[in-house]
DNA sequence: TGTCCACTGGAAGGGAGGGCTT
DNA sequence: AAGCCCTCCCTTCCAGTGGACA
Protein backbone atom coordinates (compact mmCIF):
# COMPACT_ATOMS: atom_id res chain seq x y z
CA UNK A 1 0.00 0.00 0.00
CA UNK A 2 1.37 3.52 -0.85
CA UNK A 3 2.19 5.48 2.33
CA UNK A 4 -0.26 8.63 2.58
CA UNK A 5 1.41 11.91 3.70
CA UNK A 6 -0.73 10.95 7.05
CA UNK A 7 1.54 7.69 7.99
CA UNK A 8 4.26 8.96 10.15
CA UNK A 9 1.53 10.61 12.22
CA UNK A 10 -0.93 8.14 12.44
CA UNK A 11 1.95 5.37 13.33
CA UNK A 12 3.49 7.61 15.94
CA UNK A 13 1.82 5.60 18.89
CA UNK A 14 -0.48 8.13 21.30
CA UNK A 15 0.23 9.08 24.32
CA UNK A 16 -3.08 9.24 25.39
CA UNK A 17 -4.55 5.73 26.77
CA UNK A 18 -7.68 6.92 26.04
CA UNK A 19 -9.03 10.25 24.58
CA UNK A 20 -7.41 13.21 25.22
CA UNK A 21 -10.42 14.44 26.83
CA UNK A 22 -9.81 13.71 30.21
CA UNK A 23 -7.65 16.45 30.23
CA UNK A 24 -9.84 19.19 29.11
CA UNK A 25 -11.09 21.43 31.80
CA UNK A 26 -14.71 20.58 30.56
CA UNK A 27 -14.81 16.91 31.60
CA UNK A 28 -16.16 16.09 35.05
CA UNK A 29 -13.96 12.63 37.03
CA UNK A 30 -15.89 10.86 39.22
CA UNK A 31 -13.89 12.31 41.79
CA UNK A 32 -12.91 16.12 42.74
CA UNK A 33 -9.11 15.58 44.95
CA UNK A 34 -9.40 18.52 47.37
CA UNK A 35 -13.20 19.53 47.02
CA UNK A 36 -15.07 16.55 48.50
CA UNK A 37 -15.90 18.70 51.62
CA UNK A 38 -17.53 21.46 49.80
CA UNK A 39 -19.52 19.14 47.70
CA UNK A 40 -20.27 17.45 51.53
CA UNK A 41 -21.51 20.77 52.13
CA UNK A 42 -23.38 21.77 49.50
CA UNK A 43 -24.68 18.07 49.00
CA UNK A 44 -26.27 18.83 52.72
CA UNK A 45 -28.06 22.23 51.83
CA UNK A 46 -29.52 20.71 48.45
CA UNK A 47 -30.59 17.76 49.86
CA UNK A 48 -33.83 19.37 51.24
CA UNK A 49 -34.78 19.16 47.71
CA UNK A 50 -34.72 15.97 47.72
CA UNK A 51 -37.30 16.04 50.20
CA UNK A 52 -39.45 18.39 48.17
CA UNK A 53 -38.80 21.85 49.68
CA UNK A 54 -36.82 24.78 48.73
CA UNK A 55 -33.12 24.93 49.59
CA UNK A 56 -31.41 27.75 50.52
CA UNK A 57 -30.00 29.91 48.30
CA UNK A 58 -26.16 29.57 47.63
CA UNK A 59 -23.07 31.68 46.98
CA UNK A 60 -20.17 30.31 45.78
CA UNK A 61 -16.92 32.60 44.97
CA UNK A 62 -13.36 31.67 43.90
CA UNK A 63 -11.01 32.63 40.91
CA UNK A 64 -10.70 30.88 37.95
CA UNK A 65 -9.86 27.26 38.35
CA UNK A 66 -10.47 26.87 41.48
CA UNK A 67 -13.22 24.17 40.77
CA UNK A 68 -15.88 26.11 41.31
CA UNK A 69 -18.15 25.20 37.97
CA UNK A 70 -16.56 21.39 38.28
CA UNK A 71 -18.72 20.74 41.87
CA UNK A 72 -21.54 22.35 40.55
CA UNK A 73 -21.53 20.38 37.25
CA UNK A 74 -20.41 17.47 39.55
CA UNK A 75 -23.57 17.73 42.05
CA UNK A 76 -25.92 18.18 38.45
CA UNK A 77 -24.58 14.35 37.74
CA UNK A 78 -25.32 13.40 41.28
CA UNK A 79 -28.88 14.71 41.39
CA UNK A 80 -29.44 12.36 37.89
CA UNK A 81 -28.31 9.50 40.09
CA UNK A 82 -30.60 10.43 42.84
CA UNK A 83 -34.05 8.74 42.48
CA UNK A 84 -35.71 11.25 44.30
CA UNK A 85 -34.47 13.77 41.78
CA UNK A 86 -37.23 13.33 39.45
CA UNK A 87 -39.30 16.51 40.70
CA UNK A 88 -36.00 18.43 41.28
CA UNK A 89 -34.79 20.41 37.88
CA UNK A 90 -31.75 21.24 38.15
CA UNK A 91 -30.34 23.88 35.77
CA UNK A 92 -26.91 25.74 34.52
CA UNK A 93 -26.29 29.07 33.07
CA UNK A 94 -23.56 30.97 32.30
CA UNK A 95 -24.17 34.52 32.25
CA UNK A 96 -20.97 35.41 30.44
CA UNK A 97 -22.66 33.85 27.33
CA UNK A 98 -26.40 34.19 28.13
CA UNK A 99 -25.64 38.09 29.52
CA UNK A 100 -29.47 39.81 29.65
CA UNK A 101 -32.00 39.25 31.94
CA UNK A 102 -34.44 38.47 28.83
CA UNK A 103 -32.21 35.47 28.02
CA UNK A 104 -32.29 34.33 30.79
CA UNK A 105 -35.73 34.28 31.63
CA UNK A 106 -36.11 33.03 28.20
CA UNK A 107 -33.72 30.04 28.71
CA UNK A 108 -34.87 29.10 31.79
CA UNK A 109 -38.20 28.88 30.52
CA UNK A 110 -37.21 27.06 27.51
CA UNK A 111 -35.98 24.13 30.01
CA UNK A 112 -39.63 23.17 30.56
CA UNK A 113 -40.81 23.44 27.43
CA UNK A 114 -40.30 20.73 24.80
CA UNK A 115 -42.96 21.57 22.14
CA UNK A 116 -40.71 23.17 19.76
CA UNK A 117 -43.21 25.58 19.06
CA UNK A 118 -44.25 26.92 22.22
CA UNK A 119 -40.41 27.89 23.03
CA UNK A 120 -40.20 31.46 24.36
CA UNK A 121 -38.69 33.69 21.18
CA UNK A 122 -35.51 34.83 21.57
CA UNK A 123 -36.34 38.45 20.92
CA UNK A 124 -39.98 40.22 20.31
CA UNK A 125 -41.93 39.68 23.95
CA UNK A 126 -41.62 42.15 26.49
CA UNK A 127 -39.52 41.02 29.59
CA UNK A 128 -41.91 40.76 31.66
CA UNK A 129 -44.71 38.64 29.53
CA UNK A 130 -41.22 36.43 29.42
CA UNK A 131 -41.52 36.07 33.24
CA UNK A 132 -44.65 35.07 33.40
CA UNK A 133 -44.73 32.88 30.40
CA UNK A 134 -41.44 31.06 32.75
CA UNK A 135 -44.02 31.56 36.27
CA UNK A 136 -46.80 29.42 34.38
CA UNK A 137 -44.26 26.70 33.54
CA UNK A 138 -42.54 26.54 36.30
CA UNK A 139 -45.66 26.02 38.49
CA UNK A 140 -47.59 23.56 36.22
CA UNK A 141 -46.03 21.08 38.85
CA UNK A 142 -44.46 20.51 42.22
CA UNK A 143 -41.01 20.79 41.88
CA UNK A 144 -38.18 21.97 42.76
CA UNK A 145 -36.23 23.56 40.54
CA UNK A 146 -32.35 25.08 41.43
CA UNK A 147 -30.65 27.55 39.19
CA UNK A 148 -27.25 27.84 38.85
CA UNK A 149 -26.06 31.19 37.75
CA UNK A 150 -22.46 31.07 36.67
CA UNK A 151 -20.51 34.29 36.33
CA UNK A 152 -23.33 36.06 37.91
CA UNK A 153 -21.32 38.58 38.43
CA UNK A 154 -21.65 39.51 34.55
CA UNK A 155 -24.71 39.91 34.63
CA UNK A 156 -25.29 42.51 37.34
CA UNK A 157 -22.46 44.35 36.29
CA UNK A 158 -24.41 44.81 33.15
CA UNK A 159 -27.89 44.95 34.03
CA UNK A 160 -27.89 45.79 37.49
CA UNK A 161 -30.19 43.61 39.99
CA UNK A 162 -33.43 43.97 38.42
CA UNK A 163 -33.17 40.19 37.13
CA UNK A 164 -32.15 38.88 40.65
CA UNK A 165 -34.69 40.57 42.51
CA UNK A 166 -37.07 39.16 40.07
CA UNK A 167 -35.78 35.76 40.58
CA UNK A 168 -35.70 35.44 44.26
CA UNK A 169 -39.27 36.52 44.67
CA UNK A 170 -40.65 34.65 41.94
CA UNK A 171 -41.57 32.19 44.83
CA UNK A 172 -44.09 34.52 46.22
CA UNK A 173 -45.93 34.28 43.02
CA UNK A 174 -45.75 30.22 42.72
CA UNK A 175 -48.13 27.86 44.27
CA UNK A 176 -46.73 24.71 43.28
CA UNK A 177 -42.71 25.04 42.12
CA UNK A 178 -39.79 26.44 44.18
CA UNK A 179 -37.15 28.01 43.00
CA UNK A 180 -33.91 28.36 44.68
CA UNK A 181 -30.56 29.76 43.45
CA UNK A 182 -26.68 28.90 43.20
CA UNK A 183 -24.89 31.68 42.25
CA UNK A 184 -21.31 31.49 40.92
CA UNK A 185 -18.96 34.50 41.06
CA UNK A 186 -15.09 35.26 40.85
CA UNK A 187 -15.50 38.84 42.66
CA UNK A 188 -15.79 38.54 45.97
CA UNK A 189 -16.72 41.89 46.52
CA UNK A 190 -19.49 42.20 43.69
CA UNK A 191 -22.57 41.85 46.23
CA UNK A 192 -21.89 45.35 47.33
CA UNK A 193 -22.97 46.16 44.37
CA UNK A 194 -26.37 44.71 45.30
CA UNK A 195 -29.79 45.66 46.67
CA UNK A 196 -29.22 44.83 50.51
CA UNK A 197 -32.74 43.06 49.78
CA UNK A 198 -31.39 41.15 46.97
CA UNK A 199 -28.16 40.64 48.96
CA UNK A 200 -29.19 39.03 52.08
CA UNK A 201 -31.89 36.53 50.03
CA UNK A 202 -28.95 35.24 47.64
CA UNK A 203 -27.00 34.61 50.38
CA UNK A 204 -28.40 32.60 52.65
CA UNK A 205 -25.46 30.24 52.31
CA UNK A 206 -21.72 31.92 51.32
CA UNK A 207 -18.69 29.39 50.20
CA UNK A 208 -16.03 30.75 49.63
CA UNK A 209 -13.47 28.20 47.08
CA UNK A 210 -9.75 29.23 47.86
CA UNK A 211 -7.18 28.54 45.13
CA UNK A 212 -5.42 25.21 45.23
CA UNK A 213 -1.44 25.04 46.73
CA UNK A 214 1.13 23.07 44.44
CA UNK A 215 0.40 20.13 46.43
CA UNK A 216 -3.20 19.66 46.15
CA UNK A 217 -2.41 20.73 41.77
CA UNK A 218 -0.44 17.59 41.83
CA UNK A 219 -3.14 15.58 43.39
CA UNK A 220 -5.25 16.35 40.74
CA UNK A 221 -3.06 16.02 37.82
CA UNK A 222 -1.76 12.93 39.20
CA UNK A 223 -5.25 11.74 39.23
CA UNK A 224 -5.83 12.80 35.56
CA UNK A 225 -2.73 11.54 34.14
CA UNK A 226 -2.95 8.55 35.63
CA UNK A 227 -6.12 7.67 33.86
CA UNK A 228 -5.03 9.28 30.74
CA UNK A 229 -1.68 7.80 30.02
CA UNK A 230 0.05 4.45 30.67
CA UNK A 231 2.70 4.15 33.61
CA UNK A 232 5.73 6.27 32.98
CA UNK A 233 4.17 8.30 30.56
CA UNK A 234 4.08 11.61 33.12
CA UNK A 235 6.88 11.19 35.68
CA UNK A 236 6.06 12.75 38.65
CA UNK A 237 8.71 15.38 38.71
CA UNK A 238 7.05 16.84 35.40
CA UNK A 239 3.61 16.82 36.94
CA UNK A 240 5.19 18.96 40.16
CA UNK A 241 6.76 21.39 38.11
CA UNK A 242 3.63 21.50 36.17
CA UNK A 243 1.69 22.40 39.61
CA UNK A 244 4.23 24.95 40.44
CA UNK A 245 3.82 26.68 37.57
CA UNK A 246 0.42 26.65 38.04
CA UNK A 247 0.15 27.58 41.42
CA UNK A 248 2.51 30.73 40.88
CA UNK A 249 -0.88 31.91 38.60
CA UNK A 250 -3.42 32.08 42.02
CA UNK A 251 -3.96 27.88 42.13
CA UNK A 252 -5.58 27.54 38.61
CA UNK A 253 -6.25 24.05 38.02
CA UNK A 254 -7.43 24.89 34.73
CA UNK A 255 -3.98 25.73 33.74
CA UNK A 256 -2.41 23.03 34.72
CA UNK A 257 -4.35 20.73 33.63
CA UNK A 258 -3.47 22.61 29.84
CA UNK A 259 -0.52 22.51 30.68
CA UNK A 260 -0.63 19.10 31.05
CA UNK A 261 -2.60 18.28 27.93
CA UNK A 262 -0.25 20.63 25.18
CA UNK A 263 2.72 19.12 27.32
CA UNK A 264 1.45 15.41 26.29
CA UNK A 265 0.12 16.83 22.49
CA UNK A 266 3.61 17.81 22.33
CA UNK A 267 5.98 15.24 23.23
CA UNK A 268 3.68 13.30 20.99
CA UNK A 269 4.09 15.61 18.02
CA UNK A 270 7.91 14.83 18.81
CA UNK A 271 7.84 11.03 18.86
CA UNK A 272 8.59 11.32 22.71
CA UNK A 273 7.52 8.57 24.75
CA UNK A 274 7.48 10.23 27.88
CA UNK A 275 6.88 13.67 29.22
CA UNK A 276 9.90 16.15 29.67
CA UNK A 277 10.38 19.30 31.64
CA UNK A 278 10.95 20.88 28.25
CA UNK A 279 7.51 19.77 26.98
CA UNK A 280 6.29 21.87 30.16
CA UNK A 281 8.12 24.91 29.35
CA UNK A 282 7.18 25.02 25.66
CA UNK A 283 3.50 24.10 26.35
CA UNK A 284 4.03 27.26 28.52
CA UNK A 285 4.79 29.59 26.59
CA UNK A 286 2.49 27.87 23.15
CA UNK A 287 -0.33 28.48 25.64
CA UNK A 288 0.41 31.68 26.41
CA UNK A 289 0.88 32.88 22.91
CA UNK A 290 -2.46 31.22 21.84
CA UNK A 291 -4.34 32.52 24.31
CA UNK A 292 -3.37 36.04 23.15
CA UNK A 293 -3.13 35.45 19.06
CA UNK A 294 -7.15 33.52 19.41
CA UNK A 295 -8.07 36.66 21.61
CA UNK A 296 -6.82 39.34 19.10
CA UNK A 297 -8.65 37.06 16.03
CA UNK A 298 -11.70 37.29 18.02
CA UNK A 299 -11.63 41.10 18.38
CA UNK A 300 -14.36 43.05 16.45
CA UNK A 301 -12.61 45.35 13.71
CA UNK A 302 -12.71 48.39 15.51
CA UNK A 303 -10.57 47.26 18.56
CA UNK A 304 -8.08 45.43 15.77
CA UNK A 305 -7.60 48.79 14.70
CA UNK A 306 -7.09 50.52 18.04
CA UNK A 307 -5.18 47.40 18.92
CA UNK A 308 -2.91 47.97 15.42
CA UNK A 309 -2.35 52.00 16.51
CA UNK A 310 -0.80 51.32 19.89
CA UNK A 311 1.62 48.47 18.01
CA UNK A 312 2.32 51.34 15.16
CA UNK A 313 3.16 53.75 17.48
CA UNK A 314 5.50 50.69 20.07
CA UNK A 315 7.10 50.30 16.69
CA UNK A 316 8.21 53.49 16.38
CA UNK A 317 9.43 53.24 19.89
CA UNK A 318 6.34 55.32 21.46
CA UNK A 319 5.91 53.23 23.99
CA UNK A 320 3.74 54.85 26.94
CA UNK A 321 0.66 56.80 24.69
CA UNK A 322 -2.47 59.14 25.91
CA UNK A 323 -5.37 58.32 25.01
CA UNK A 324 -5.30 61.75 22.86
CA UNK A 325 -1.93 60.22 20.87
CA UNK A 326 -3.74 57.00 20.33
CA UNK A 327 -7.15 58.58 19.12
CA UNK A 328 -4.72 60.91 16.74
CA UNK A 329 -3.27 57.25 15.24
CA UNK A 330 -6.62 56.10 14.90
CA UNK A 331 -7.66 58.56 12.93
CA UNK A 332 -5.08 58.71 10.88
CA UNK A 333 -5.44 54.61 10.42
CA UNK A 334 -9.27 55.17 9.40
CA UNK A 335 -8.31 57.35 6.52
CA UNK A 336 -5.55 54.76 5.12
CA UNK A 337 -8.32 51.89 5.58
CA UNK A 338 -11.33 53.48 4.61
CA UNK A 339 -12.82 52.71 8.03
CA UNK A 340 -15.62 55.27 9.32
CA UNK A 341 -14.23 56.89 12.18
CA UNK A 342 -16.04 56.22 16.10
CA UNK A 343 -15.85 59.31 18.51
CA UNK A 344 -13.10 59.47 20.90
CA UNK A 345 -15.76 58.75 23.67
CA UNK A 346 -16.19 55.23 22.11
CA UNK A 347 -12.55 54.65 21.52
CA UNK A 348 -11.90 55.03 25.59
CA UNK A 349 -14.16 52.56 25.82
CA UNK A 350 -12.79 50.18 23.39
CA UNK A 351 -9.19 50.69 24.92
CA UNK A 352 -10.93 50.20 27.68
CA UNK A 353 -11.71 46.34 27.18
CA UNK A 354 -8.63 45.89 25.25
CA UNK A 355 -7.02 46.20 28.85
CA UNK A 356 -9.44 44.37 30.57
CA UNK A 357 -8.29 41.08 27.77
CA UNK A 358 -4.83 41.90 28.58
CA UNK A 359 -4.10 42.64 25.75
CA UNK A 360 -2.76 46.28 26.36
CA UNK A 361 -2.25 47.56 30.10
CA UNK A 362 -4.03 50.96 30.57
CA UNK A 363 -4.34 52.98 33.71
CA UNK A 364 -5.55 56.69 34.25
CA UNK A 365 -2.49 58.93 34.99
CA UNK A 366 -1.96 62.69 35.69
CA UNK A 367 0.39 64.96 34.43
CA UNK A 368 -0.48 67.98 36.48
CA UNK A 369 -1.00 70.78 34.19
CA UNK A 370 -0.60 68.38 30.97
CA UNK A 371 -4.09 66.68 32.13
CA UNK A 372 -5.60 63.51 33.06
CA UNK A 373 -5.28 60.76 31.00
CA UNK A 374 -4.79 56.88 30.23
CA UNK A 375 -1.62 55.64 29.74
CA UNK A 376 -1.20 53.09 27.40
CA UNK A 377 1.22 50.68 26.84
CA UNK A 378 1.03 47.00 24.39
CA UNK A 379 1.24 44.04 26.39
CA UNK A 380 1.35 41.77 23.73
CA UNK A 381 4.70 40.54 21.14
CA UNK A 382 4.47 43.38 18.17
CA UNK A 383 5.39 40.94 15.37
CA UNK A 384 3.09 37.78 16.00
CA UNK A 385 0.03 39.86 16.99
CA UNK A 386 0.56 42.08 13.84
CA UNK A 387 0.68 39.42 11.69
CA UNK A 388 -2.75 38.24 13.03
CA UNK A 389 -4.56 41.61 12.93
CA UNK A 390 -3.01 42.47 9.06
CA UNK A 391 -5.10 38.93 8.02
CA UNK A 392 -8.34 41.14 8.54
CA UNK A 393 -9.30 42.46 5.28
CA UNK A 394 -10.85 45.57 5.78
CA UNK A 395 -7.03 46.44 7.41
CA UNK A 396 -5.74 45.07 4.54
CA UNK A 397 -5.07 48.76 3.46
CA UNK A 398 -2.67 49.04 6.77
CA UNK A 399 -0.29 46.67 5.71
CA UNK A 400 3.20 47.49 6.27
CA UNK A 401 2.28 50.65 7.21
CA UNK A 402 4.67 52.18 9.28
CA UNK A 403 4.08 55.79 11.96
CA UNK A 404 6.39 58.67 10.84
CA UNK A 405 8.56 58.90 13.72
CA UNK A 406 7.65 62.16 15.43
CA UNK A 407 10.42 65.10 16.45
CA UNK A 408 9.16 66.60 19.75
CA UNK A 409 8.33 70.18 19.46
CA UNK A 410 10.20 72.13 21.84
C1' DT B 1 -3.17 77.87 47.24
C1' DG B 2 -5.50 77.92 43.30
C1' DT B 3 -5.53 77.07 38.35
C1' DC B 4 -6.18 74.46 34.55
C1' DC B 5 -5.17 70.74 31.34
C1' DA B 6 -6.82 66.48 28.85
C1' DC B 7 -9.21 63.63 29.59
C1' DT B 8 -12.44 60.16 32.40
C1' DG B 9 -16.54 57.90 32.78
C1' DG B 10 -21.63 58.39 33.84
C1' DA B 11 -26.22 59.34 31.76
C1' DA B 12 -29.35 59.61 28.25
C1' DG B 13 -30.81 58.56 24.12
C1' DG B 14 -30.86 57.34 18.96
C1' DG B 15 -31.38 54.02 15.63
C1' DA B 16 -30.64 49.56 13.42
C1' DG B 17 -31.73 44.79 13.71
C1' DG B 18 -34.01 41.16 15.64
C1' DG B 19 -39.11 39.59 16.09
C1' DC B 20 -43.81 39.33 18.44
C1' DT B 21 -48.85 41.05 18.45
C1' DT B 22 -53.02 42.80 16.76
C1' DA C 1 -49.06 47.15 8.36
C1' DA C 2 -48.49 49.47 12.47
C1' DG C 3 -47.08 49.25 17.02
C1' DC C 4 -44.44 47.20 20.46
C1' DC C 5 -40.32 45.26 22.84
C1' DC C 6 -35.25 44.03 23.72
C1' DT C 7 -30.33 44.36 22.73
C1' DC C 8 -26.23 46.22 20.72
C1' DC C 9 -23.31 49.77 19.25
C1' DC C 10 -22.65 54.41 19.25
C1' DT C 11 -23.05 59.52 19.90
C1' DT C 12 -23.75 63.64 22.57
C1' DC C 13 -23.29 66.10 26.59
C1' DC C 14 -20.98 67.11 30.61
C1' DA C 15 -19.62 67.34 35.57
C1' DG C 16 -15.60 65.79 37.80
C1' DT C 17 -10.57 65.27 38.74
C1' DG C 18 -5.15 64.41 40.11
C1' DG C 19 -1.45 66.84 40.38
C1' DA C 20 2.44 69.95 38.14
C1' DC C 21 2.99 74.50 37.89
C1' DA C 22 2.57 79.63 38.86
Amino acid sequence: MEESIFQPYLSAKSLFKIDREILRPAYIPERLPHREGYIDQLAQILATALRGERPSNILIFGKTGTGKTAVVKYIENEFRKADAARMVSYLYLNCEIVDTPYAVLQSIGNRFIENFHQRIPFTGLSTDRVYNLLREKLDEEKRVVIIVLDEIDKIISKNGDDLLYQLLKINDDLTKARVSLIGISNDLKFTEYLDPRVKSRLADEKVVFPPYNAEELFDILADRAHRAFDNGTSPDAVLHLIAALAAQEHGDARRALDLLRVSAELAERQGDDHLSDEHVQKAKSKIELDTVLEAVKSLPTQSKLILLCVLLNEEIGNTKLTTGEVYTTYRELCRKTGVSPLTQRRVTDLISELDMLGLVHARVKSFGRAGRTKEIQASVPVVDVKKVLEKDEVLAEARGYRLKVQTTLL
